[in-house]
DNA sequence: TTAGGGCTAGGT
DNA sequence: ACCTAGCCCTAA
């Protein structure tokens, strides 16, 4: 396959204007895929389809497919399989079977050839490679659903658990991890990198006022900051506004370019609305933790109730009695100044995140010289918005 | 040591 | 007024 193909694959790939775009017929249309060196493109397509199949509202056992063949994309590439990948494959696994449970009786349906297909041959083969997705919970599953098969009682109590929307819930979060490892497409990546040769480009000065939202992440890629941070930058040390700026008018443009096409391919897409948000809302059923709300409905109630007549005493001065207590009566430490996270340090983030997972400490020791001046809670609080706020 | 809520500066 | 990135605090 050409490298132009692979590339521009790969980037049409993650849009997400079209949910009912596959990746498999896009890719059996060019050329095969010769196997090295593609892992990149393969995991875009296999993220693809579960996006997809995603938006559909599609979990079955083709999903489970997908999950296994990320799993052997993710070992080709020596990364960790993450928490998220083994919740979601077992929660699938699991709304999988229960799918075949709608008869009121275990042994009405196509329960028990269900158990003997998915758990049994599918599960028992991952067994016997003793993959990763094989975990405690997945096992625990496995019991309790061999245990509904004798017994009415466990049966009816899975029959009425919300399976479902565990397992949305978790290929969320694994589309949102993935996504974030994957970083921005080789195309981007390249034009980024061309983009910097010619940092005097009159380009460079050109802006849009349209900010993308947080799903874009994952397709601009290396887009961590709104541009705009010019004023930063100027004392700042190598921020690479330019870098930022051209990074995002460059997939902009793509983007504007891949619209005019789609358009052309499929009249009914519908240009005018925000497609990525659409697909997030439509899918991700996770509950928003609406938090501003509840603190701010706290401290109405707070300061109404503080608002009460009530005797009023002098604020007593603190006594330093405790030494344990010293540390709070200081005064607090000042703010570390802001300072923005370079291209390099998101990098050796991913990386860091592909080899040890979510070990903060971990991924801090193997880059000491990158992440010289930040702590591991800077680095996991990068990741979280990496992800896109929860 | 990590997860997650909350805060703030700076930007739209 | 509202949003986001980065930083802080605290519980587990």
């Amino acid at each position: 396959m050409e490298v132009m193909d692979k590339w521009v694959a790969e980037f049409f790939l993650r849009r997400q204007q079209n949910p009912r775009v596959y990746a498999s017929p896009l890719l059996s249309a060019l050329k095969p895929v010769d196997s090295d060196d593609c892992v990149k493109l393969k995991l875009t397509a296999v993220l693809r389809d579960i996006s997809s199949s995603l938006i559909q509202g599609t979990v079955d056992e083709g999903m489970l497919d997908l999950l296994e063949i990320l799993e052997k994309l993710l070992l080709q590439e020596h990364s960790v399989i993450m928490g998220s990948l083994k919740s979601a494959y077992c929660w699938t696994a699991v709304e999988c079977t229960l799918r075949f449970m709608w008869p009121v009786n275990a042994s009405d349906g196509f329960f028990g050839d269900a158990l003997e297909r998915i758990w049994r041959n599918r599960i028992g083969m991952l067994k016997e490679k003793e993959s990763d997705l094989v975990t405690r919970e997945l096992l625990k599953w496995e019991s309790e659903l061999n245990k509904a098969f004798e017994e009415p009682e466990i049966y009816q109590e899975i029959r009425e658990t919300n399976i479902r929307y565990n397992a949305i819930s978790h290929l969320n979060q694994l589309l949102k991890e993935q996504w974030a490892l994957l970083g921005c497409s080789s195309l981007e990546s390249e034009a980024r990198k061309r983009f910097l040769k010619r940092k005097d480009s009159p380009y460079a000065s050109r802006r849009r006022g349209n900010r993308e939202k947080a799903n874009d992440v994952e397709e601009v890629g290396g887009v961590e900051n709104p541009d705009g941070v010019d004023k930063v930058n100027e004392q700042e040390q190598e921020h690479e506004p330019i870098l930022n700026k051209g990074d995002m008018l460059v997939a902009r443009e793509l983007k504007d370019l891949l619209l005019e096409i789609q358009k052309l391919i499929d009249p009914s897409t519908r240009q005018d609305q925000e497609p990525d948000n659409a697909m997030e809302q439509s899918v991700d059923v996770t509950p928003q933790p609406d938090g501003a709300n509840r603190t701010e409905a706290e401290d109405s109630e707070g300061t109404s109730s503080s608002r009460r007549v009530r005797p009023h005493l002098p604020t007593p001065e603190p006594l330093n009695v405790s030494p344990l207590k010293k540390g709070r009566l200081e005064r607090p430490r000042p703010r570390r100044p802001m300072k923005f996270w370079t291209s390099e340090e998101v990098a050796a983030l991913r990386e860091g995140v592909k080899e040890y997972g979510k070990s903060w400490k971990d991924i801090k020791n193997s880059y000491p010289v990158v992440f010289a001046d930040r702590s591991e809670v800077d680095l996991k609080d990068k990741w979280r918005n990496l992800l896109g706020r929860q």
